[in-house]
DNA sequence: GTCTATAACGTGATAGAC
DNA sequence: GTCTATCACGTTATAGAC
């Protein structure tokens, strides 16, 4: 399990190296070619080929196809809650400033890979527990100064008596789900890429009020 | 397509017969594990076994995995707009109403059935437009009582001048995005199965308050 | 480290007896 | 219609030359 932390930090800082090595190029590909068709529907071929290197690489440098995968699972699910963490732990900010920042955070980085949620669901189906034990999901969450100022707000009679819960699949519905449907929408609406983009850039600005809104609606 | 359209009204009606055919016994089986696993990580081995039945006939009975799947994916696509359309067709009840009800319908859906949504949006990836045309989900929602009441209240000044697909993203982000990222979300707060469920009979309420006050949200 | 060749296995599908 | 046996193929993984 150490070794397996060590790879999947090498896969975090494989930015703007001049020239990729094998390992990075194929964890490179393995990362696309994983989150556009999942576990199960990808071959180990289709990332070599992405790769541009020897399908026999692959097990060179990683062993199997389930190993590969699990560094790949746990940089996504690291990428998607590490900066929740940096704006839910901030101080400084109010609860309203928080729900902003997120929004804001998550439409970023779902518009540059829109793949992200679906994959990090379908995947969690198999084992949820031990990949938020591994990233401290619950810890970064559920003790952040976000949910003490909830807690604070609540206490104050200040917004609506209600588990954090609520909040949180609120925030994260409103941000998340769009992305998770798009093929759906995009179906429903008759929508180009460009114009859902520019549909989830209006939310920035949509989420933080109707976020507000619901706070304190009784 | 024809043909398929008939096998799919066929595992449609297959409520409540005394002893199912073969046929019906391998259809329930495959929209069992399909929803579960997906089409890709499903063995029509697994399918033939909970169906109880030798895996040959699978093939003797539906030719081929793939035109099982596309049986099931209709249905399951058919069920999740099916009474979505009655419900925003009915024209005597009003916009709000009309929130609440669905809220009702997919939380009692998906109560039952939490593969669902993850399912759909998965498999939406590989090919939405078909699908939508084939269920005519477009036109159901679209060209619906609800829309029409929806553009006539931002008429009148009543709701948010905004289009209707950030609304339409609202409901079913509150609504449908807890039941696919629970297991997320049940990893973070520690909640069974019995707790979760209430959770969800609670939005149920909430749900309805929260959308009126987002539609008013300036 | 990288390649070719191939092993080992699982899976979808069919032939043919009953 | 149902079963057993088997084929044909694709896929992961490895052995061994370079």
């Amino acid at each position: 399990m150490v070794k397996l932390e060590q790879m999947a930090k090498k896969e975090l800082k494989m930015t703007a190296v001049p020239d990729p090595s094998t390992e990075e190029k194929i964890m490179a590909a393995a990362r696309t070619v994983f989150l556009e068709k999942g576990f199960a529907a990808t071959r180990t071929r289709d990332i070599a080929e992405a790769a541009g290197i020897n399908h026999a690489l692959l097990n060179y440098y990683f062993r199997s196809k389930e190993k590969l995968f699990q560094i790949i699972m746990l940089n996504t699910v690291k990428q998607f809650f590490s900066s929740l963490s940096v704006v839910f732990n901030n101080p400084e900010t109010s609860l309203e400033k928080k729900v902003e920042e997120v929004a804001n955070y998550y439409i970023n980085l779902l518009t540059a890979h829109p793949d992200i949620p679906l994959f990090i669901m379908t995947e969690m189906k198999k084992g949820a527990k031990d990949l938020m034990n591994q990233v401290g999901a619950k810890e970064i969450v559920m003790k952040s100064v976000f949910i003490k100022q909830y807690q604070q707000a609540v206490k104050e009679g200040k917004i609506q008596k209600l588990p954090p819960v609520h909040f949180l699949m609120n925030v994260l519905g409103l941000t998340v789900f769009p992305f998770i449907a798009s093929p759906m929408i995009k179906g429903l609406v008759d929508l180009s890429d460009t114009e859902f983009t520019s549909l989830m850039q209006e939310r920035k600005k949509l989420i933080p009020i109707w976020v507000k809104m619901i706070l304190k609606a009784t």
